[in-house]
DNA sequence: ACCATTTTTAGTACGGCGTACGAGAAAAGG
DNA sequence: CCTTTTCTCGTACGCCGTACTAAAAATGGT
Protein backbone atom coordinates (compact mmCIF):
# COMPACT_ATOMS: atom_id res chain seq x y z
CA UNK A 1 0.00 0.00 0.00
CA UNK A 2 1.16 3.84 -0.30
CA UNK A 3 2.21 5.25 2.88
CA UNK A 4 1.32 8.56 3.32
CA UNK A 5 -1.89 10.70 4.10
CA UNK A 6 -4.58 9.48 1.14
CA UNK A 7 -5.25 12.51 -1.22
CA UNK A 8 -8.60 13.75 -1.12
CA UNK A 9 -9.06 15.17 -4.64
CA UNK A 10 -7.43 13.74 -7.81
CA UNK A 11 -5.06 15.68 -10.43
CA UNK A 12 -8.31 15.15 -12.73
CA UNK A 13 -10.59 16.36 -10.79
CA UNK A 14 -8.88 20.05 -10.00
CA UNK A 15 -8.61 20.27 -14.22
CA UNK A 16 -12.40 19.59 -14.44
CA UNK A 17 -13.09 22.14 -11.75
CA UNK A 18 -10.90 24.83 -13.27
CA UNK A 19 -12.85 24.09 -16.23
CA UNK A 20 -16.01 24.25 -15.28
CA UNK A 21 -14.74 27.26 -13.86
CA UNK A 22 -13.37 28.89 -16.76
CA UNK A 23 -16.50 27.95 -18.80
CA UNK A 24 -18.35 29.73 -16.49
CA UNK A 25 -16.72 32.68 -15.76
CA UNK A 26 -13.81 32.88 -18.07
CA UNK A 27 -10.35 32.34 -17.87
CA UNK A 28 -9.53 35.16 -15.62
CA UNK A 29 -12.02 33.43 -12.34
CA UNK A 30 -9.27 30.50 -12.83
CA UNK A 31 -7.27 31.58 -9.82
CA UNK A 32 -5.72 28.98 -7.21
CA UNK A 33 -8.26 30.19 -4.53
CA UNK A 34 -11.43 29.64 -6.27
CA UNK A 35 -10.74 26.33 -7.72
CA UNK A 36 -9.60 25.18 -4.52
CA UNK A 37 -12.86 26.55 -2.85
CA UNK A 38 -15.10 25.16 -5.90
CA UNK A 39 -13.41 21.82 -4.47
CA UNK A 40 -13.92 22.25 -0.94
CA UNK A 41 -10.40 22.35 -0.37
CA UNK A 42 -7.84 24.57 1.08
CA UNK A 43 -6.34 26.80 -1.78
CA UNK A 44 -2.35 25.14 -0.90
CA UNK A 45 -3.80 21.83 -1.60
CA UNK A 46 -3.71 22.32 -5.19
CA UNK A 47 0.04 22.21 -5.37
CA UNK A 48 -0.44 18.70 -4.36
CA UNK A 49 -2.14 18.06 -7.53
CA UNK A 50 -0.53 20.80 -10.29
CA UNK A 51 2.90 22.42 -9.85
CA UNK A 52 1.75 26.09 -10.66
CA UNK A 53 -1.39 27.81 -12.16
CA UNK A 54 0.44 27.63 -15.22
CA UNK A 55 0.84 24.20 -15.93
CA UNK A 56 -2.76 23.77 -14.67
CA UNK A 57 -3.81 26.27 -17.73
CA UNK A 58 -1.64 23.27 -19.68
CA UNK A 59 -3.50 20.62 -18.27
CA UNK A 60 -7.06 22.52 -18.85
CA UNK A 61 -6.06 23.26 -22.46
CA UNK A 62 -5.54 19.57 -22.77
CA UNK A 63 -8.40 18.25 -20.31
CA UNK A 64 -11.02 19.85 -22.54
CA UNK A 65 -9.87 16.53 -24.86
CA UNK A 66 -11.22 16.82 -28.28
CA UNK A 67 -13.60 13.95 -29.11
CA UNK A 68 -12.65 11.22 -31.61
CA UNK A 69 -13.09 12.33 -35.24
CA UNK A 70 -13.10 9.07 -37.52
CA UNK A 71 -10.62 9.33 -40.24
CA UNK A 72 -11.54 8.21 -43.88
CA UNK A 73 -8.16 8.22 -45.63
CA UNK A 74 -9.30 10.99 -48.09
CA UNK A 75 -6.76 13.57 -46.35
CA UNK A 76 -9.20 16.91 -47.30
CA UNK A 77 -12.36 15.55 -45.96
CA UNK A 78 -10.36 14.45 -42.43
CA UNK A 79 -8.55 17.23 -41.84
CA UNK A 80 -11.25 19.19 -42.45
CA UNK A 81 -13.40 16.89 -39.65
CA UNK A 82 -10.58 17.31 -37.38
CA UNK A 83 -10.62 21.31 -37.73
CA UNK A 84 -14.13 21.60 -37.18
CA UNK A 85 -13.90 19.15 -34.51
CA UNK A 86 -11.34 21.45 -33.26
CA UNK A 87 -14.00 25.06 -33.57
CA UNK A 88 -16.35 22.75 -31.90
CA UNK A 89 -14.64 22.52 -29.08
CA UNK A 90 -13.45 26.13 -28.98
CA UNK A 91 -16.92 27.06 -29.02
CA UNK A 92 -18.20 24.78 -26.28
CA UNK A 93 -15.09 26.37 -24.25
CA UNK A 94 -14.73 30.13 -25.09
CA UNK A 95 -11.36 30.73 -23.47
CA UNK A 96 -9.53 27.85 -25.21
CA UNK A 97 -8.72 30.08 -28.06
CA UNK A 98 -6.59 32.85 -25.43
CA UNK A 99 -5.76 29.79 -23.33
CA UNK A 100 -3.89 28.33 -26.40
CA UNK A 101 -0.75 30.50 -27.41
CA UNK A 102 2.20 29.57 -26.12
CA UNK A 103 1.40 26.40 -24.89
CA UNK A 104 3.83 23.25 -25.76
CA UNK A 105 2.47 20.22 -26.95
CA UNK A 106 1.34 18.57 -23.38
CA UNK A 107 -1.07 15.79 -22.31
CA UNK A 108 -2.54 12.93 -24.09
CA UNK A 109 -4.99 14.56 -25.78
CA UNK A 110 -3.17 16.53 -27.36
CA UNK A 111 -0.65 14.11 -28.35
CA UNK A 112 -3.36 12.11 -29.79
CA UNK A 113 -5.16 15.26 -31.46
CA UNK A 114 -1.57 15.22 -32.90
CA UNK A 115 -1.32 11.50 -34.07
CA UNK A 116 -4.54 11.99 -35.66
CA UNK A 117 -3.75 14.95 -37.77
CA UNK A 118 -0.62 13.42 -38.51
CA UNK A 119 -2.30 10.20 -39.80
CA UNK A 120 -5.11 12.27 -42.06
CA UNK A 121 -1.91 13.80 -43.57
CA UNK A 122 -0.19 10.70 -44.35
CA UNK A 123 -1.90 10.27 -47.33
CA UNK A 124 0.03 13.12 -48.73
CA UNK A 125 3.25 12.07 -48.51
CA UNK A 126 4.59 14.88 -47.01
CA UNK A 127 7.38 14.52 -44.21
CA UNK A 128 6.47 14.63 -40.77
CA UNK A 129 7.96 17.75 -39.49
CA UNK A 130 5.92 19.56 -42.26
CA UNK A 131 3.31 17.69 -41.34
CA UNK A 132 3.68 18.78 -37.51
CA UNK A 133 3.60 22.89 -39.23
CA UNK A 134 0.32 22.15 -40.77
CA UNK A 135 -1.35 21.27 -38.10
CA UNK A 136 0.17 23.82 -35.80
CA UNK A 137 -1.34 26.46 -38.74
CA UNK A 138 -4.67 24.57 -39.15
CA UNK A 139 -5.04 24.71 -35.16
CA UNK A 140 -3.91 28.85 -35.33
CA UNK A 141 -5.96 29.27 -37.99
CA UNK A 142 -9.48 28.17 -36.30
CA UNK A 143 -8.49 29.57 -33.20
CA UNK A 144 -8.27 32.91 -34.85
CA UNK A 145 -11.74 32.05 -36.94
CA UNK A 146 -13.19 31.06 -33.85
CA UNK A 147 -12.31 34.31 -31.87
CA UNK A 148 -13.55 36.58 -35.05
CA UNK A 149 -16.78 34.05 -34.30
CA UNK A 150 -17.30 34.45 -30.66
CA UNK A 151 -16.71 38.47 -31.50
CA UNK A 152 -14.68 39.57 -28.35
CA UNK A 153 -15.24 42.99 -26.39
CA UNK A 154 -17.26 46.00 -26.57
CA UNK A 155 -14.84 49.17 -27.40
CA UNK A 156 -15.16 51.58 -24.97
CA UNK A 157 -16.60 55.22 -25.22
CA UNK A 158 -13.29 56.68 -26.02
CA UNK A 159 -12.90 54.13 -28.69
CA UNK A 160 -16.43 54.86 -30.48
CA UNK A 161 -15.72 58.14 -30.39
CA UNK A 162 -12.40 58.00 -31.84
CA UNK A 163 -13.94 55.70 -34.60
CA UNK A 164 -16.59 58.02 -35.36
CA UNK A 165 -14.23 60.63 -35.80
CA UNK A 166 -11.90 59.18 -38.03
CA UNK A 167 -14.31 58.04 -39.94
CA UNK A 168 -16.22 61.15 -40.18
CA UNK A 169 -12.77 63.02 -41.07
CA UNK A 170 -12.82 61.45 -44.13
CA UNK A 171 -9.67 60.01 -43.85
CA UNK A 172 -10.37 56.42 -44.13
CA UNK A 173 -13.28 56.28 -46.69
CA UNK A 174 -13.47 52.67 -47.61
CA UNK A 175 -13.15 51.86 -44.12
CA UNK A 176 -16.31 53.99 -43.51
CA UNK A 177 -17.83 52.19 -46.32
CA UNK A 178 -17.07 48.90 -44.96
CA UNK A 179 -18.55 49.46 -41.30
CA UNK A 180 -21.75 51.17 -43.23
CA UNK A 181 -22.30 47.70 -45.11
CA UNK A 182 -21.34 45.71 -42.14
CA UNK A 183 -24.52 45.22 -40.82
CA UNK A 184 -25.43 42.41 -42.89
CA UNK A 185 -22.86 40.09 -42.53
CA UNK A 186 -23.77 37.17 -44.01
CA UNK A 187 -23.11 33.61 -42.90
CA UNK A 188 -19.34 32.55 -43.32
CA UNK A 189 -19.70 29.18 -43.48
CA UNK A 190 -16.56 27.77 -41.88
CA UNK A 191 -16.72 24.52 -43.87
CA UNK A 192 -15.45 25.86 -46.86
CA UNK A 193 -13.13 27.93 -45.82
CA UNK A 194 -11.25 25.89 -43.77
CA UNK A 195 -11.21 22.83 -46.78
CA UNK A 196 -10.02 25.73 -49.29
CA UNK A 197 -7.09 26.97 -47.18
CA UNK A 198 -6.38 23.37 -46.06
CA UNK A 199 -6.02 21.99 -49.45
CA UNK A 200 -4.02 24.89 -50.42
CA UNK A 201 -1.96 24.98 -47.78
CA UNK A 202 -1.35 21.25 -49.00
CA UNK A 203 -0.69 21.43 -51.92
CA UNK A 204 1.69 24.25 -51.90
CA UNK A 205 3.65 21.97 -48.97
CA UNK A 206 3.33 19.26 -51.81
CA UNK A 207 4.67 21.46 -54.27
CA UNK A 208 8.19 21.54 -52.21
CA UNK A 209 6.87 25.37 -49.46
CA UNK B 1 -4.92 78.70 -22.06
CA UNK B 2 -5.83 75.53 -19.87
CA UNK B 3 -6.92 76.16 -16.49
CA UNK B 4 -5.46 73.38 -14.64
CA UNK B 5 -1.61 72.05 -13.38
CA UNK B 6 -0.05 71.28 -17.00
CA UNK B 7 1.09 67.33 -17.21
CA UNK B 8 4.28 66.24 -16.87
CA UNK B 9 4.08 63.45 -19.52
CA UNK B 10 1.78 62.65 -22.17
CA UNK B 11 -0.73 59.73 -23.58
CA UNK B 12 2.42 58.75 -26.41
CA UNK B 13 5.17 58.75 -23.95
CA UNK B 14 3.23 56.38 -21.34
CA UNK B 15 2.39 53.76 -24.55
CA UNK B 16 6.42 54.56 -25.41
CA UNK B 17 7.53 53.37 -22.29
CA UNK B 18 5.31 50.55 -22.05
CA UNK B 19 6.55 49.39 -25.47
CA UNK B 20 10.14 49.39 -24.50
CA UNK B 21 9.51 47.40 -21.26
CA UNK B 22 7.35 44.88 -23.05
CA UNK B 23 9.60 44.70 -25.76
CA UNK B 24 12.92 44.08 -23.07
CA UNK B 25 11.07 41.94 -20.43
CA UNK B 26 7.69 40.77 -21.98
CA UNK B 27 4.50 41.65 -21.89
CA UNK B 28 4.49 40.38 -18.10
CA UNK B 29 6.34 43.36 -16.68
CA UNK B 30 4.05 45.47 -17.97
CA UNK B 31 2.71 47.05 -14.95
CA UNK B 32 1.81 50.59 -13.96
CA UNK B 33 3.97 50.24 -11.16
CA UNK B 34 6.93 49.46 -14.04
CA UNK B 35 5.56 51.69 -16.47
CA UNK B 36 5.43 54.77 -13.95
CA UNK B 37 8.46 54.18 -12.78
CA UNK B 38 10.41 53.99 -15.96
CA UNK B 39 9.39 57.53 -16.91
CA UNK B 40 10.09 58.78 -12.81
CA UNK B 41 6.55 59.00 -12.36
CA UNK B 42 4.01 57.81 -9.66
CA UNK B 43 1.73 54.40 -10.02
CA UNK B 44 -1.07 56.61 -9.90
CA UNK B 45 -0.33 59.53 -12.22
CA UNK B 46 -0.49 56.84 -15.11
CA UNK B 47 -4.62 57.20 -14.86
CA UNK B 48 -4.15 60.76 -16.07
CA UNK B 49 -3.01 59.18 -19.44
CA UNK B 50 -5.03 56.03 -19.96
CA UNK B 51 -8.04 54.12 -18.61
CA UNK B 52 -6.94 51.28 -16.94
CA UNK B 53 -4.12 48.95 -17.72
CA UNK B 54 -6.18 46.73 -20.56
CA UNK B 55 -6.55 50.04 -22.83
CA UNK B 56 -2.84 50.70 -22.11
CA UNK B 57 -2.56 47.52 -23.90
CA UNK B 58 -4.99 48.23 -26.77
CA UNK B 59 -2.72 52.04 -26.77
CA UNK B 60 0.06 49.61 -27.43
CA UNK B 61 -0.66 47.22 -29.47
CA UNK B 62 -1.89 50.59 -32.06
CA UNK B 63 1.50 52.59 -30.80
CA UNK B 64 3.88 49.84 -32.82
CA UNK B 65 2.63 51.18 -35.71
CA UNK B 66 2.98 49.79 -38.99
CA UNK B 67 5.04 51.46 -41.82
CA UNK B 68 3.47 52.27 -44.56
CA UNK B 69 3.31 49.72 -47.66
CA UNK B 70 3.48 51.66 -50.97
CA UNK B 71 0.21 49.76 -52.75
CA UNK B 72 0.58 48.95 -56.51
CA UNK B 73 -2.86 47.63 -57.44
CA UNK B 74 -1.97 44.25 -57.89
CA UNK B 75 -4.07 42.63 -55.06
CA UNK B 76 -1.60 39.31 -54.61
CA UNK B 77 1.05 41.40 -54.10
CA UNK B 78 -0.39 44.08 -52.00
CA UNK B 79 -1.91 42.29 -49.82
CA UNK B 80 0.94 39.89 -48.90
CA UNK B 81 2.98 43.09 -48.70
CA UNK B 82 0.64 43.86 -45.88
CA UNK B 83 0.95 40.56 -44.18
CA UNK B 84 4.99 40.94 -44.72
CA UNK B 85 4.66 44.17 -42.47
CA UNK B 86 2.75 42.95 -39.96
CA UNK B 87 5.12 39.76 -39.97
CA UNK B 88 8.02 42.22 -38.98
CA UNK B 89 5.92 43.88 -36.69
CA UNK B 90 5.56 40.98 -34.72
CA UNK B 91 9.02 40.00 -34.76
CA UNK B 92 10.47 43.26 -34.10
CA UNK B 93 7.80 43.28 -30.86
CA UNK B 94 7.14 39.19 -29.72
CA UNK B 95 4.79 40.45 -27.07
CA UNK B 96 2.67 41.04 -29.99
CA UNK B 97 0.82 38.44 -31.16
CA UNK B 98 -0.23 37.05 -27.78
CA UNK B 99 -1.71 40.90 -26.93
CA UNK B 100 -3.81 40.95 -29.91
CA UNK B 101 -6.05 38.96 -29.32
CA UNK B 102 -9.55 40.21 -28.47
CA UNK B 103 -8.82 43.74 -29.01
CA UNK B 104 -11.07 45.63 -30.89
CA UNK B 105 -9.81 48.45 -33.69
CA UNK B 106 -9.18 51.33 -31.32
CA UNK B 107 -5.97 53.73 -32.42
CA UNK B 108 -5.42 55.57 -35.81
CA UNK B 109 -2.14 53.36 -37.14
CA UNK B 110 -4.86 50.04 -36.48
CA UNK B 111 -7.64 51.97 -38.42
CA UNK B 112 -4.89 53.15 -41.57
CA UNK B 113 -3.71 49.32 -41.58
CA UNK B 114 -7.44 48.39 -42.03
CA UNK B 115 -7.64 51.32 -44.54
CA UNK B 116 -4.55 49.71 -46.42
CA UNK B 117 -5.72 46.36 -46.46
CA UNK B 118 -9.13 47.44 -47.88
CA UNK B 119 -7.58 49.64 -50.59
CA UNK B 120 -5.43 46.84 -51.28
CA UNK B 121 -8.33 44.48 -51.69
CA UNK B 122 -10.06 47.29 -53.53
CA UNK B 123 -9.39 45.31 -56.92
CA UNK B 124 -10.95 41.96 -55.99
CA UNK B 125 -14.51 43.50 -56.33
CA UNK B 126 -15.82 42.10 -52.78
CA UNK B 127 -17.69 44.16 -50.70
CA UNK B 128 -16.43 45.64 -47.44
CA UNK B 129 -18.04 43.35 -44.91
CA UNK B 130 -15.86 40.48 -46.99
CA UNK B 131 -12.88 42.24 -46.92
CA UNK B 132 -12.96 43.19 -43.51
CA UNK B 133 -13.72 39.57 -42.87
CA UNK B 134 -10.32 38.54 -44.82
CA UNK B 135 -8.05 40.88 -43.42
CA UNK B 136 -9.18 39.48 -39.81
CA UNK B 137 -8.45 36.05 -41.15
CA UNK B 138 -4.74 37.02 -42.68
CA UNK B 139 -3.78 38.95 -39.34
CA UNK B 140 -4.70 36.11 -37.77
CA UNK B 141 -3.00 33.67 -39.63
CA UNK B 142 0.07 36.05 -39.56
CA UNK B 143 -0.67 35.54 -35.89
CA UNK B 144 0.04 32.38 -35.48
CA UNK B 145 2.62 32.06 -37.95
CA UNK B 146 4.73 34.13 -36.44
CA UNK B 147 4.03 32.56 -32.71
CA UNK B 148 5.09 29.16 -34.02
CA UNK B 149 8.26 31.14 -35.16
CA UNK B 150 9.40 31.95 -32.20
CA UNK B 151 8.88 29.01 -30.58
CA UNK B 152 7.73 29.54 -27.66
CA UNK B 153 8.26 28.01 -23.97
CA UNK B 154 10.43 24.72 -23.26
CA UNK B 155 8.24 22.26 -21.87
CA UNK B 156 8.93 20.72 -17.69
CA UNK B 157 10.61 17.89 -16.87
CA UNK B 158 7.45 16.34 -16.08
CA UNK B 159 6.28 17.53 -20.06
CA UNK B 160 9.33 15.57 -21.43
CA UNK B 161 8.71 12.79 -19.28
CA UNK B 162 5.06 12.18 -20.46
CA UNK B 163 6.09 13.00 -24.39
CA UNK B 164 9.03 10.58 -24.11
CA UNK B 165 6.85 7.95 -22.32
CA UNK B 166 4.23 8.38 -24.40
CA UNK B 167 6.27 8.20 -27.34
CA UNK B 168 8.16 5.29 -25.95
CA UNK B 169 4.47 3.11 -25.58
CA UNK B 170 4.02 3.19 -29.17
CA UNK B 171 0.63 4.50 -29.25
CA UNK B 172 1.70 7.24 -31.50
CA UNK B 173 3.75 6.11 -34.10
CA UNK B 174 3.37 8.68 -36.45
CA UNK B 175 3.88 11.23 -33.91
CA UNK B 176 7.11 9.69 -32.74
CA UNK B 177 8.57 9.63 -36.02
CA UNK B 178 7.80 12.58 -36.93
CA UNK B 179 10.01 14.26 -33.79
CA UNK B 180 12.39 11.73 -34.88
CA UNK B 181 12.55 13.89 -38.37
CA UNK B 182 11.69 16.86 -35.97
CA UNK B 183 15.31 18.10 -36.36
CA UNK B 184 16.01 19.48 -39.50
CA UNK B 185 13.76 21.75 -39.78
CA UNK B 186 13.84 23.66 -43.11
CA UNK B 187 12.91 27.19 -43.88
CA UNK B 188 9.39 27.74 -44.30
CA UNK B 189 9.18 30.83 -46.35
CA UNK B 190 7.01 33.01 -44.98
CA UNK B 191 5.89 34.86 -48.17
CA UNK B 192 5.25 31.83 -50.26
CA UNK B 193 2.86 30.10 -47.63
CA UNK B 194 1.11 33.91 -47.27
CA UNK B 195 0.66 34.21 -51.01
CA UNK B 196 -0.40 30.71 -51.73
CA UNK B 197 -3.04 31.28 -48.74
CA UNK B 198 -4.28 34.83 -49.34
CA UNK B 199 -4.91 33.94 -53.43
CA UNK B 200 -6.85 31.30 -52.20
CA UNK B 201 -9.20 32.78 -49.34
CA UNK B 202 -9.66 35.49 -51.70
CA UNK B 203 -10.28 33.72 -55.12
CA UNK B 204 -12.93 31.84 -52.65
CA UNK B 205 -14.35 34.53 -51.63
CA UNK B 206 -14.87 36.07 -54.73
CA UNK B 207 -16.81 32.47 -55.78
CA UNK B 208 -19.29 33.73 -53.18
CA UNK B 209 -18.17 32.61 -50.44
C1' DA C 1 -0.06 -1.25 20.81
C1' DC C 2 3.08 2.20 19.62
C1' DC C 3 6.17 4.73 17.13
C1' DA C 4 8.69 6.26 12.98
C1' DT C 5 7.91 7.41 8.30
C1' DT C 6 5.63 9.27 4.54
C1' DT C 7 2.37 12.01 2.33
C1' DT C 8 -1.45 15.39 2.10
C1' DT C 9 -3.83 19.34 4.13
C1' DA C 10 -4.28 23.98 4.78
C1' DG C 11 -3.29 28.20 7.73
C1' DT C 12 -0.28 32.08 7.68
C1' DA C 13 2.39 35.29 5.39
C1' DC C 14 5.01 37.85 1.77
C1' DG C 15 5.56 40.46 -2.13
C1' DG C 16 3.22 42.15 -6.07
C1' DC C 17 -0.76 43.45 -8.66
C1' DG C 18 -4.74 46.93 -10.34
C1' DT C 19 -6.77 50.76 -8.79
C1' DA C 20 -10.28 53.79 -5.53
C1' DC C 21 -9.68 57.71 -2.78
C1' DG C 22 -8.21 62.04 -1.45
C1' DA C 23 -4.88 65.47 0.02
C1' DG C 24 -1.58 68.49 -1.89
C1' DA C 25 0.72 70.94 -5.83
C1' DA C 26 0.76 73.78 -9.84
C1' DA C 27 -1.02 76.30 -13.30
C1' DA C 28 -4.63 80.17 -15.19
C1' DG C 29 -8.50 83.59 -14.68
C1' DG C 30 -10.72 87.07 -12.24
C1' DC D 1 -4.69 86.81 -3.88
C1' DC D 2 -8.13 83.74 -4.21
C1' DT D 3 -10.91 80.51 -6.83
C1' DT D 4 -11.04 77.05 -10.19
C1' DT D 5 -9.20 73.49 -12.67
C1' DT D 6 -6.12 69.90 -13.52
C1' DC D 7 -2.47 66.74 -12.59
C1' DT D 8 0.50 64.20 -8.97
C1' DC D 9 1.07 60.51 -6.10
C1' DG D 10 1.04 58.43 -1.09
C1' DT D 11 -1.96 55.36 1.21
C1' DA D 12 -4.84 51.55 1.33
C1' DC D 13 -7.88 47.60 -0.03
C1' DG D 14 -8.72 43.37 -1.92
C1' DC D 15 -6.92 39.98 -4.81
C1' DC D 16 -3.32 37.21 -6.71
C1' DG D 17 0.47 33.15 -6.80
C1' DT D 18 2.90 30.60 -3.80
C1' DA D 19 6.91 29.58 0.06
C1' DC D 20 6.92 27.79 4.44
C1' DT D 21 5.42 24.91 8.07
C1' DA D 22 2.82 22.59 11.54
C1' DA D 23 -0.85 19.45 11.92
C1' DA D 24 -3.38 15.39 10.27
C1' DA D 25 -3.84 10.86 8.38
C1' DA D 26 -2.37 6.94 6.50
C1' DT D 27 1.16 2.66 6.52
C1' DG D 28 5.18 -0.45 8.14
C1' DG D 29 8.06 -2.18 11.52
C1' DT D 30 8.78 -3.69 16.13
Amino acid sequence: MVRGRPPAHTRDEVVAAAIALADAEGLAAVTMRRVAASLGAGAMSLYTYVDNRDRLLDLMVDGVGAPPVALTGDWRQDVVALAGAQRALMLAHPWLPSALPNRRLSGRNTLAYLEAGLTALEPTGLDGATRMEIIALVTGFVASYVMSETGGRQPTEEQVAALTSAVASGEFPRLAAALADGGQAREPDFERIARWMITGLIEQAQRGF
